[in-house]
DNA sequence: GCTGTGCTATTCATAAATGTATGGCAAACC
DNA sequence: GGTTTGCCATACATTTATGAATAGCACAGC
């Protein structure tokens, strides 16, 4: 009885998807390969996995009893493509770094230079993304973060801490004077976060209390909320270092005393040691280091 | 990162058989495509995981630290097949049947022959075999053995016991007065057992100490052994059910207190409610009670 | 030493798998 | 109601994987 083990894998695909379609795009495949996969796999074991609907398929009981197991297989085969990585010798290979938007934007195009200009022979992969990446699965080799790590079986590195600063753009403060206290900053066109709240409470340590509608304009995403800044549209936070580069931009309030916001670096343990890990890893933190007090 | 899971299981097939013929053999695959599968898993992983020799292949270090995984998978594979096949509601498929090969020789048969007649839908396989077979990887799905299982998550029946007798050929006693006392037998030609140690143990419980040398012919394969009591080799020992049927041979010392021979029935909990299997279970107990007194 | 056996590696023909294109259906939107 | 979008199912052309055959090597047995 050797059923095919990459049936699985395209089982599990549709069944965390809904869809043929999606699970298709998910492993570079086509629609009808998935579709006929599947069936294979259901052929294979007798049994129904999905009831198919216009617009997807849904596990049945069968298909979803399922699913624990072929999980571990997959749970397995990252632990392969871990370990083997890990044991890899080669500097030349893909590296895979993941950082959130806002840095990827702002902070690491010139140190990729850098790296690429020394090591043209290991491969890049940049992905911007404010959520997780799972480094079980080499979604993504080394983390750049400004939290500190909570996922298990990985090494940290603490970089540093960014210090953040209040600024306005110049076209802003020609038509309004620069706030002097941060109660000033209450008279102004304040640019926030929708959902997250960090500026809230970043203003209630300094016994100001004021709640999202407080923002003329709000935008949780950290690229687009630093062109709000740039454009005029009032005062908002930022990293200092970036801000103070900028021409379009001018410090307030520089003595006013902000958080700050750590800056880790994160790899899966079983990956550290690989040598073009190795060397990207000791890149990116000398390339932080200049960015960083 | 899609590595195909299904290299894994070549990867694991060639490993465990140490060559590429035999993994081949054992997958229903070719020579040629499990080099190539091994070879590709190498290059998308990009290790090397086999030394090759002319006799073989030996695994590296790295292919070493990934069995684990590997068996991971295949564990968490068998338990997809064995999970689906439970709760198939069909009556038609395979039903794999283990039992010794002397019990597969001289008692089967006519149940099998039964069971089909009774249940065209049922493909049956039969596997004679003196090992145990494991059936988490559905190698069988029902196991009928003369010893207690002690397999993990299997259920179990008890059908009986089947009883032993002492028996010689006509054409031996023709030449031979029957032995009347348990101590005659030593002065016959005895037909024993080589490694296995069962009647050297059965005689000391009359008192009487022997070594396998006190055998005039050895063999631990019951179906020959049997065929060499029937020829006229000299004593042996067999099932006495069998014996009394069997014209070729008479019993002796009938009121000799023989041990007797547990007969188990065994299958894996996750398919014993599958009908099928359920109804060669039945089946089964039904045709060994005609057997067990 | 020769033959047979069992192994891996390679080539070529064949079979199987895959992708592109299309059709039909259902739902959402204008 | 008509159009658009997204889905699965199917047919056909293309690509990829596989198996049969062969060569070369090492080892064991006669």
């Amino acid at each position: 009885m050797n059923m095919d083990w990459a049936l699985v894998q395209s089982f599990l695909a549709v069944a965390e998807t809904g869809s043929l379609s999606a699970a298709a795009r998910l492993l570079g495949a086509s629609q009808p390969t998935l579709g006929r996969q599947v069936k294979a796999l259901e052929d294979a074991l007798g049994v129904e996995l999905f009831h198919r609907q216009p617009k997807g398929l849904i596990l049945t009981d069968v298909g979803a009893a399922l699913m624990p197991a072929a999980q571990a297989m997959r749970q397995a085969a990252g632990q392969i493509a871990l370990t083997a990585a890990g044991r890899s010798e080669e500097l030349r290979g893909v590296v895979r770094l993941t950082a959130s938007v806002f840095v990827a934007h702002h902070i690491l195009p010139p140190v990729m230079a850098q790296i690429m200009d020394r090591h043209p022979e290991i491969e890049l992969e940049l992905v911007p993304s404010d959520t997780s990446e799972n480094l079980l699965f080499r979604e993504a080799d080394i983390a750049l973060r400004m939290y500190r790590p909570t996922q298990l079986d990985v090494v940290t590195k603490h970089l540093g801490d960014a210090k953040l600063g209040v600024f306005a753009a110049e076209s802003y403060l020609a038509r309004h004077p620069a706030p002097q206290t941060p109660e000033d900053m209450l008279k102004h066109r304040l640019i926030g976060y929708d959902r997250d709240e960090d500026i809230i409470h970043g203003f209630a340590q300094f016994g100001l209390t004021l709640d999202k509608h407080a923002f003329a304009i709000r935008c949780d995403q950290n690229t687009v909320y630093w062109e709000l800044v740039r454009a005029g549209c009032g005062i908002g936070f930022g990293q200092l270092r970036i801000g103070l580069h900028d021409p379009a931009v001018r410090q307030v309030l520089s003595e006013m005393d902000l958080p700050v916001l750590p800056v880790w670096l994160t790899a899966h343990e079983s990956m550290r040691q690989t040598p073009r890990i190795r060397r990207v890893w000791d890149m990116l933190a000398e390339g932080m280091a200049a960015h960083l007090p």
